[in-house]
DNA sequence: TATAAAGTATACTAAAATAGTAGACAATAT
DNA sequence: ATATTGTCTACTATTTTAGTATACTTTATA
């Protein structure tokens, strides 16, 4: 029941993009450092951001990648849906013909419950909410202390 | 993101178990059959389970494996962890060390987040509460219906 | 307009996890 | 005694995941 590193290294690189966030494209060679994900896998997880529209890429000398929408539009659930493919726990969700039981089925309608549990989250969490978050953690707001 | 059978086999052995509750153990080859899962392969599953005390088990002639606790007892999220280990969608979760960046890993709370609301799911259905869903299925409440 | 610096595409390989099989062994009801 | 049933350990096959390699295309800019 583990992600794969498709959907981590993903939201990573995004955030990533996000928080470099100027009219400049991004170079992938920069994001596979600081990110410490090989150049050569990083390009496979940026080919399916682009064609499903999370980002847009200049090619050639000084291109690179941006987010195509702003951040606040990019959904981790969409995300992790483009990486990893749909989120569903057992295979019968989506296609309730791999098992003959599936209509009649209660654990089905369990995994079922885990799966919308799940989404709930990520349907609520934008790559803006990240990069909010991480300036949270990085500069966090001073704190006043009573004596 | 995918469950395993291991998960999914359990889950549905142990309903079997369940529905069959009488005072007389089940036999493993019963539920293989039932559950369309090969003996063998189920024995690796009901191993675990006896282990962790989920099932107990009588051996010899007319043996079998019976619940060890009342079905209202068993949490699903109990048998999923068993059977799938931790359901913690990244390493991380559980050991931050394996990723230096974990302190301050905004990506790594969201995985948390999610893993929460899957437990939360998990722990509030029983096997008690499986039998219940399963009995409605089969013989739905009678249905006025109003001309 | 030549060229270096990017991204793109396809094919391959290695490693790990998952799923499943086989067979000898141990306990027990009858 | 013995047939029936669970237990244990080892092995194998398959699939998925992760990663590498290499040739190719596009484009800014000198």
């Amino acid at each position: 029941m583990k992600l794969s590193t498709r959907a981590r290294y993903g939201s990573r690189a995004l955030l990533d993009i996000a928080l470099q966030s100027s009219d400049e494209p991004v170079q992938l060679k920069e994001i596979a450092q600081r990110e410490d994900i090989s150049l050569q896998y990083l390009e496979h997880l940026v080919t399916p951001l682009i064609s499903a529209g999370i980002i847009r890429s200049q090619r050639g000398a000084k291109g690179g990648v941006m987010l195509a929408r702003p951040a606040s539009e990019i959904k981790l659930s969409e995300i992790v849906n483009i990486l990893e493919g749909t989120i569903d726990p057992v295979e019968c969700i989506e296609h309730p013909d791999v098992c003959e039981r599936s209509h009649s089925c209660v654990t089905r309608d369990i995994w079922d419950e885990v799966k919308k549990a799940m989404d709930a989250v990520l349907e609520n969490i934008t790559l803006q909410n990240l990069v909010e978050r991480y300036m949270k953690k990085e500069k966090p707001e001073p704190v006043m202390y009573y004596i």
